[in-house]
DNA sequence: AGCACGCCGACT
DNA sequence: GTCGGCGTGCTC
């Protein structure tokens, strides 16, 4: 009988894109099972890789090859269940990506394995110079030392004498924080025993003594004693030995908000339309049954409370929960709210953790420690078993899709595993996403609407468009118009706060000759260099080259190149001539780079240190501050000019959502709209608040242009060194598309990329948009595998279905 | 990915 | 003659 499991390695490509037979050898029968990482050899010489066990099974006639063997297992339990191995399936499927990196997205990255190749020495009959040049004296060395050494021919001649050998090792980050704990094991009579026997100048020891006995039986980390007490490491090992206490090990999570205490907060009372949306989520989960609730509330209403309470349910219920907010809005507030109501029960995942950290939640969860999850997007893949209920907050924003392969769409899983579960998701929003909203209209959603702000005394902003361009021919001005300094300055004697908002899509700061209006370029790719002060580096955002900052035009030698800071920096300076006696906090990408910085600058404003928060679109967003009585958008139409179909829909979306910031409380909200498109639907619709008439509106530019919601779409790109190279297998790869598609089909391209060349590639793009094309999937995946020849020449293929981005 | 095999041009 | 360049194919 012969056991064989069936494996996934770490090779991210078409053709190992399967599971490999591996026989499971004896000594690890009992081990391996489904959903467990392994260490496996692969390939030729003795190569060891990562895999993830997908399926074991047995056979009695062993095949004519002999299998290999696993070599180790890296995991004492599955990581991946039965649930999130078919998810994976599913994943690979829809996103066009290999089964590997579905498995490995999955997890915390710390369980990724890390390879390193080393030359090991086996017989003592080797050349001194080689023992001492390549070995220095050790009996294994990396590989990469070996190879810059000038001995490689001698070493490869050596191995295939058998004199040195070249081995794999497989290493797993995933490692478990311990600390040491001590605790006193003598009575208290003993121990002052003990101290009676002491020397006089034993200073370490009676401090250790006179601890222990204030001790009693209860213990304490060594790290404590160490150093709040001031007692020595020698003292404590010396006084282990002399059986005065025991140390023990034991494990502990690397808790990032360990150090705050929350108090328990009790559910808010709803109002009748919380309620309604609250039973009807309910009622879903009572029936076990699944369901795509969209809780359309406008800023204010009280969307968190019915989550909050909708979540307490599954917790009664016996079940978990998964809470998906956007990375921005993961803001301390938001997670001081959950811990608040659910404290110990709540895990909490987003990138503002370290490696170490997101494991440590991840074995939270797992071990059935955590029964809440809050996170971003990744957080979808939350190892919870028994999910009640599953809410993404904020449901329209772009960051549930992931930009880079799988490029899945964390509502897209949420929906998967609702189903899997049986229980209801639900998707919030002030202003939804026109698919959701639309797939409501049909009823696919359940549509739960929340009118009215949750907070009584509170009132809608009165919301005032300005137009910067009769602004700029009335009088020269820099970022303000005259209302809003007016407004501002108003509030600086009332003592209120404003919150200031420059929107940074589709503005960036950048190096400009005043004499001949040369704009320093990447030299990778086709855009111009992003200046940060912080760091005081040109650098692209595209691919991430860094130069300094030029002091003069390299074309023409003039000096008079002139920079600004990043828009907020600038803005700020402007601020502090302008209003010189307001205290402003500037939030930005490069104040809020340290960890803890975000959380600072907050509360700092929330203490009412300042008068004026002025940012960028991470302020947009969660932030309740009741003193806050003006929000100010400088730039509102950056973002409409860009070659985006769904430019309006974000302008919209991010104006909505910042003129919620005002008045949140009994005071009321002022908010002013700086444009030069005054006339914009998405602008004036902002202006009114009105998500419903802006919805028709751009339903109807949708229809009209077939776009999404009626159409669905995918992009492809094609990329390669030679511009000529990827154009041409873009213009091929449409032509065998076309075969796939029906005539009702619409192909758009194949057309450069708007940024052409990225990392000294090309960049050529097709976007299919359809209605219904059922061997579109098929014609796909046969690109990818008819492509295999061509991507060992350095050309690559991408597939992005439903892409957020066109640029 | 990483390795071996194999087929060509440039050297001792 | 052979060393090393890279294009090609395979990995349980």
């Amino acid at each position: 009988m012969q056991h064989i499991a069936h494996v996934i390695v770490d090779v991210p490509t078409r053709q190992t894109d399967q599971p490999f037979s591996y026989e499971i050898p004896e000594e690890l029968l009992t081990l391996v099972e489904t959903g467990m990482r392994v260490e496996v050899p692969f390939g030729n010489g003795n190569r060891h890789i990562q895999g993830f066990v997908v399926g074991v099974s047995q056979t009695d006639t062993p095949a004519s090859q002999p299998l290999k063997k696993i070599i180790s297992v890296l995991d004492l339990a599955p990581v991946l269940n039965d649930e999130l191995l078919l998810l994976a399936d599913d994943m690979k499927e829809t996103t066009f990506s290999f089964k590997i990196t579905c498995l490995q997205t999955m997890l915390p990255s710390v369980m990724r394995s890390t390879y390193q190749k080393k030359l090991c020495l086996l017989d003592e009959e080797v050349p001194e110079h080689i023992k001492e040049d390549v070995f220095q004296g050790l009996s294994e060395v990396p590989w990469e030392d070996v190879v810059s050494s000038p001995y490689l021919r001698e070493v490869i001649a050596l191995r295939q004498a058998g004199k040195v050998d070249i081995q794999y090792e497989v290493k797993t980050k995933n490692k478990v924080k311990k600390i040491t704990v001590m605790q006193p094991s003598m009575s208290a009579e003993d121990l002052q025993a003990e101290a009676q026997k002491l020397r006089k100048n034993a200073v370490q020891k009676k401090k250790l003594l006179s601890l222990l006995l204030s001790l009693k039986t209860g213990s304490m980390t060594v790290n404590e004693a160490v150093k709040e007490h001031d007692i020595s490491r020698p003292a404590i090992r010396d006084a282990e030995s002399a059986g005065w206490l025991t140390l023990t090990e034991k494990e502990v999570y690397r808790d990032p908000y360990g150090f705050q205490t929350f108090k328990k907060s009790l559910p808010l009372p709803l109002n009748a339309e919380q309620q309604s949306a609250l039973d009807a989520i309910k009622e879903k989960m009572a029936a076990n049954q699944h369901c795509v609730f969209l809780l359309q509330g406008i800023t204010g209403s009280g969307k968190t409370e019915v989550y909050l309470q909708g979540i307490a349910e599954a917790l009664a219920r016996g079940k978990t929960a998964v809470m998906l907010v956007p990375e921005i809005s993961l803001t301390p507030q938001t997670v001081t709210r959950f811990k608040e109501r659910f404290g110990q029960d709540v895990a909490v995942l987003h990138s503002g953790l370290s490696q170490g950290e997101k494991y440590d939640e991840w074995r939270k969860i797992e071990r059935n420690e955590a029964r809440v999850v809050v996170g971003a997007r990744s957080a979808i893949f939350a190892p919870l078993t028994n999910i009640g209920l599953i809410v993404i907050d904020e449901e329209h924003e772009t960051s549930y899709k992931q930009d880079e392969s799988p490029r899945y769409h964390a509502r897209d899983l949420a929906i998967w595993r609702g189903k899997y579960h049986q229980c209801p998701v639900v998707l919030g929003s002030a202003t939804p996403s026109l698919e959701s909203r639309a797939r409501a209209q049909k009823n696919v959603y359940q549509l739960l609407q929340l009118q009215e702000r949750a907070n009584p005394e509170a009132s809608l902003p009165s919301i005032t468009i300005i137009d910067m361009k009769q602004e700029y021919q009335q009088r020269r001005t820099g970022n303000f118009s005259q209302m809003l300094l007016d407004k501002l300055s108003q509030r600086l004697e009332r003592g209120e706060q404003s919150v200031l908002m420059l929107n940074r899509r589709g503005y960036s700061s950048f190096v400009m000759c005043r004499d001949c209006g040369y704009v320093l370029p990447c030299p990778n790719c086709d855009i111009s260099l992003t200046l940060h002060m912080d760091t005081k580096k040109m650098k692209c955002h595209y691919c991430g080259h860094e130069e300094p900052i030029p002091r003069e035009c390299p074309i023409c030698g003039s000096d008079k190149i002139r920079y600004y800071g990043t828009g907020t920096q600038k803005v700020q300076e402007e601020l502090a001539q302008l209003l010189p006696e307001s205290r402003i906090i500037r939030m930005d990408v490069d104040t809020t780079r340290r960890k803890g910085a975000h959380e600072r600058l907050l509360a700092q404003f929330g203490n009412g240190d300042a008068d004026i928060l002025l940012g960028t679109q991470m302020i947009a967003k969660g932030l309740d501050f009741p003193n806050v009585t003006l929000v100010g958008v400088l730039n509102a139409d950056t973002a409409l000019n860009l070659p985006d179909f769904r430019a309006s829909e974000r302008t919209f979306q991010l104006l909505t959502q910042v003129s919620g910031r005002a008045g949140r409380a009994e005071k009321p909200g002022e908010v002013l709209i700086q444009t030069f498109n005054p006339n914009h639907y998405a602008v004036q619709l902002a202006g009114t608040q009105d998500y419903e008439a802006f919805y028709q509106k751009e339903m109807f530019i949708r229809h009209r242009g077939n776009y999404p919601p009626y159409y669905f779409t995918v992009q492809l790109v094609v990329s390669h060194e030679e511009e000529a190279a990827a154009a041409k297998k873009m213009y091929e790869i449409v032509v065998l598309l076309r075969q796939f598609l029906s005539p009702q089909a619409i192909l758009l391209g194949p057309t450069p990329k708007a940024v052409a060349r990225v990392n000294k590639r090309y960049m050529y793009q097709t976007v299919v948009k359809y209605k219904q094309e059922p061997r579109l999937h098929d014609g796909l995946k046969q690109i990818l595998n008819d492509s295999q020849r061509e991507i060992s020449r350095g050309l690559r293929i991408s597939i992005d279905v439903e892409p957020q981005q066109f640029i």
